[in-house]
DNA sequence: TACCTGCATGAAATA
DNA sequence: ATTTCATGCAGGTAA
């Protein structure tokens, strides 16, 4: 339980309390809605020893009798929630007695610890708040220790607020603010290098950091009189003195303003713990802990905190001295830095400054380590400055971490071992699953450069020796969680190596993604004009989608075609769904005929060919030679722009699938009402071809013009005109007919040529997609155009295919026809294309004069 | 040339 | 916005 300095901001939670001041503030019990309630310090302090109900609820409903014990027991309250249980027969049970008996709760033990406040600790042994000191179960040691006592919640207890708890708290506290002055290593607990026996005592008044009750368990490793199926002793975080409610009044309250505020103080269920043998080790168990309280006044985040089971406690014990105390400190899942053969194992700040020997300057200090089978290990414990902070290493881990086959994405594990204070360093091999997060791990590891041996396909030997260290099998999904959780293997994955064919599969081009890319089906797009341009804007991201291709029927109509991913056959759909990335026949419900992969292809392999042609893949035609096929594939595709304009034909008549304006700018699909779709068309899409309204006719008649003027200009000028102009277009003045006297074109190219108008570099290449050219005509009416784009124009030889001003500039624009400087319907109006014109293909605008 | 050392960087986590 | 920490990398040193 965290707590702070008096606050008048706050109140007790307390209903029959509601002070709003008190010396101290406790957490209380955890919220629904997050946090924990704020209690002042005599009922946190009650809420802490287990004695709230008592003392606020007892004329209160809800009053039970345990069926063991007789004894009265609460159940109607959030501070109960956790001190009794439901028996399957009916009735309650204690928490006592339910430990006492081994009877297993009917209610999971996973389903407890979910319910459970994150890092809530299920009480699992003996209350024993004294590191160190061995405790067997049910017994009571040294006067003035806690242990668990048969008359656990029996009796209602007094206040514990003592005058000399109070006392022994400032007493501690200011212990320990002197200590933080001084440079004092471990102040407040006893310390790993040494914490001198002489302060200690096995009299009732023990030094401050002794007597209370640590935030964390103590593992006791005697396991000879124990009863239950652990034999661990378990310190609770701060609950130990209230779970034994005789000693209470003996016990300061823990120190508040030293625990880490993810620490709970909650009296935990003892009976919650108990296991049959078979869950031992389970996933169940592992479940963070609390480390005990550092001396440094940071949080040690809950990733850090070990997450040790029984079952490894237990595997432990068995290696190490019986007679000994165990406490976890903190894990850390090893990076691919850590476990790599620089030998630097980077520790967490936090963990550092609480469980190592403070250092002052960078070099630091050796520190010996064993590890569980006794091997001591000395390490170089320093710092890096860093930020105006530090980060803290361990060097030379190397061997050690050799030696116990630890690979990035296994666990190591930092515990205390007493008496002796001696660090032990254990460690937990990461588990194999099959589930995505592993990918991660199993990069990781071999990013380490070896294999991840999990739990389950361990060797016999990494299996004992796993086991030995602390590992239990089926502990995967803790792991995951904690991967989820952890962000030192997979998380960065911006680091993560790739295999040079992975690479090459995710080499997919620009003009691949993009026509995979939909639009949300649920977002309509936001239509907004930036030069000329009009770009959708979605609330939502594009989604991927099965590649499809669309094709115009002999009425003019779109159709979709989608292919099978098991038969490889094309099916027909409607032309305004959106396949999702895998799908077959029987995901057909458009056609009951061919919902199978059985049912006979409906068209034919010729058309299926064409199909193909014009919807192959954008890579191999932007592969394909650049030179020759590229202009004519240009003219061509200007030719049958303008002849469907001016003749209005059919494309699908002649027996040319046409495709559909959505294979240029797949995020306009047919039906759709955005303000792009509903222009005039270009020749293909939302007017039907034969259409004759205004709009029709008047492109129609603009195309007709303007491509009989070209042909006418490209038939007629001579080789050395356009030699002239190529020179002329070097020099950035292009005294273009097309563009009469007075227009020029500055060409520019890049981004950091806008301004000056620089000349046409020739040697650019065609295919960067970074590179495009600004037509600047003398009207400041700017468009983008590619350089391909430009040389087509200008009766120079076309480079490539044109690209789509998305491909320029990662953005849609429209696909329409349309003047500039008009809306649609002033388009009616327009008879002669006098004026600017914006000639639209594939998204690419030029603005003429002049043709 | 390989390895070591210490710092810098920046993504991710956290406050 | 700040802190943490995994990792890159430059400079130094050893082989």
């Amino acid at each position: 339980m965290s707590s702070s300095s008096s606050s008048s901001s706050k109140i007790c939670m307390n209903a029959l309390c509601g002070t709003k001041s008190s010396q101290q503030w406790k957490r209380g019990w955890p919220m629904k809605a997050g946090g924990f309630a704020t209690l002042c310090y005599p009922c946190g302090t009650a809420y802490d020893h287990v004695t709230y109900c008592e003392r606020f609820h007892l004329n209160e409903p809800g009053w039970r009798e345990c069926e063991f014990c007789k004894k009265p027991v609460h159940c109607g309250c959030v501070v109960s929630k956790y001190l009794h249980e439901y028996l399957d027969l009916g009735g309650i049970s204690c928490i006592k007695c339910i430990r006492a008996r081994g009877t297993h709760v009917s209610k999971p033990i996973s389903n407890y610890t979910n319910d459970l406040p994150n890092g809530f600790i299920p009480f699992t042994g003996t209350w024993h708040p004294v590191i160190g000191s061995r405790v067997n179960n049910g017994a009571t040691v040294d006067k003035g220790k806690l242990t668990q006592s048969s008359e656990f919640i029996d009796k209602p207890q007094p206040s514990p607020s003592t005058p000399l708890i109070s006392h022994q708290f400032k007493q501690d506290e200011n212990r320990l603010s002197s200590s933080k002055d001084s440079g004092m290593m471990f102040p407040n607990t006893p310390s790993l290098f040494g914490t001198p026996d002489n302060i200690r005592t096995d009299l009732g008044f023990k030094p401050p950091y002794e007597s209370i009750p640590k935030p964390s368990l103590n593992y006791s490793l005697s396991n000879s009189n124990n009863t239950l199926p652990t034999t661990k002793s378990f310190v609770s975080p701060s609950s130990g003195a209230g779970v034994d409610g005789r000693e209470l009044d003996k016990v300061p309250s823990f120190k508040q303003g030293q625990r880490s505020r993810l620490t709970f103080t909650k009296p935990s269920k003892p009976g919650l713990s108990i296991r049959s043998p078979s869950n031992k080790g389970s996933v169940d168990d592992r479940v963070p802990r609390p480390p005990v309280e550092g001396r440094g006044k940071s949080q040690l985040l809950p990733r850090y905190w070990p997450k040790m089971t029984e079952q490894e406690l237990l595997q432990i014990s068995g290696d190490l001295k019986s007679d000994c105390t165990i406490t976890p400190l903190f894990e850390k899942i090893l990076s691919a830095s850590d476990a790599g053969r620089i030998g630097r194992l980077v520790l967490p700040k936090a963990c550092a400054e609480a469980y190592f020997p403070a250092i002052n300057n960078s070099e630091g200090l050796p520190i010996r380590i064993q590890d569980i089978k006794g091997k001591e290990w000395t390490f170089q414990f320093r710092f890096w400055p860093n930020n105006n902070s530090r980060m803290y290493v361990l060097e030379g881990v190397t061997p050690c971490i050799q030696n116990m086959q630890l690979q990035a994405g296994d666990t190591v594990i930092f515990s205390r071992l007493n008496p002796g204070d001696k660090l032990v360093i254990g460690c937990r091999k990461a588990a194999v699953s099959t589930d995505t997060k592993e990918g991660e791990t199993a990069s990781a590891n071999s990013v380490a450069g070896g294999t991840s041996a999990g739990n389950g396909n361990l060797p016999t030997k990494n299996v004992e020796q796993s086991m030995a260290n602390g590992v239990a099998n089926g502990d995967q999904k803790p792991l995951i969680q904690e991967k989820k959780k952890s962000r030192n293997i997979g998380s960065k994955n911006k680091r993560l190596l790739m295999h040079n064919e992975d690479a090459m599969e995710l080499k997919v081009t620009w003009e691949e993604a993009h026509e995979l890319l939909r639009p949300s089906p649920n977002s309509n797009p936001t239509i907004s004009m930036i030069e000329d341009c009009e770009f959708e804007e979605y609330d939502e991201p594009p989604v991927f989608g099965k590649k499809t291709i669309f094709t115009m029927n002999a009425s003019g109509s779109q159709e979709q075609w989608g292919q099978c991913d098991n038969c490889s056959k094309w099916r027909r759909l409607p032309s305004d769904v959106l396949l999702p990335p895998k799908w077959t026949c029987s995901d057909n419900v458009w056609d009951p005929n061919r919902c199978t992969c059985s049912a006979p292809d409906e068209i034919s392999t010729k058309d299926l060919e064409r199909i193909l042609k014009f919807g192959k893949d954008p890579k191999k035609r932007k592969l394909a030679d650049n030179g020759k096929v590229a202009e004519e594939q240009v003219v061509s595709a200007l030719d049958a722009l303008a002849t469907a304009a001016v003749l209005g034909e059919n494309i699908g008549e002649l027996g040319e699938p046409s495709l559909g304006p959505t294979t240029k700018h797949p995020r306009h699909r047919p039906g759709c009402t955005c303000i792009v779709c509903i222009q005039p068309p270009s020749g293909k899409g939302k007017h039907k071809p034969n259409c004759l309204c205004n709009v029709c006719l008047t492109v129609r008649r603009r195309f007709k013009t303007l491509m009989l003027r070209k042909k006418k200009q490209l038939s007629d000028r001579e080789a050395e005109e356009a030699q002239k102009s190529l020179l002329a277009l070097t020099n950035g003045v292009v005294p273009d007919d097309n563009l009469g006297i007075s227009d020029q074109i500055e060409v520019e190219v890049g981004e950091s040529s806008s301004k000056g108008g620089q000349q046409l570099d020739l040697n650019c290449d065609p295919d960067k997609e970074d590179e495009m050219i600004m037509v600047n005509a003398t009207t400041n009416n700017t468009s983008q155009v590619p350089l391909e784009w430009q040389t087509v124009l200008t009766g120079l030889v076309p480079c490539s295919l044109p690209k789509s001003t998305s491909e320029i500039e990662g953005q849609t624009s429209t696909l329409s026809v349309a003047p500039a400087d008009e809306t649609v319907n002033q388009m009616d109006n327009v008879v002669e294309p006098k004026m600017d014109e914006k000639f639209v293909d594939d998204g690419v605008s030029v603005k003429q004069s002049g043709l």
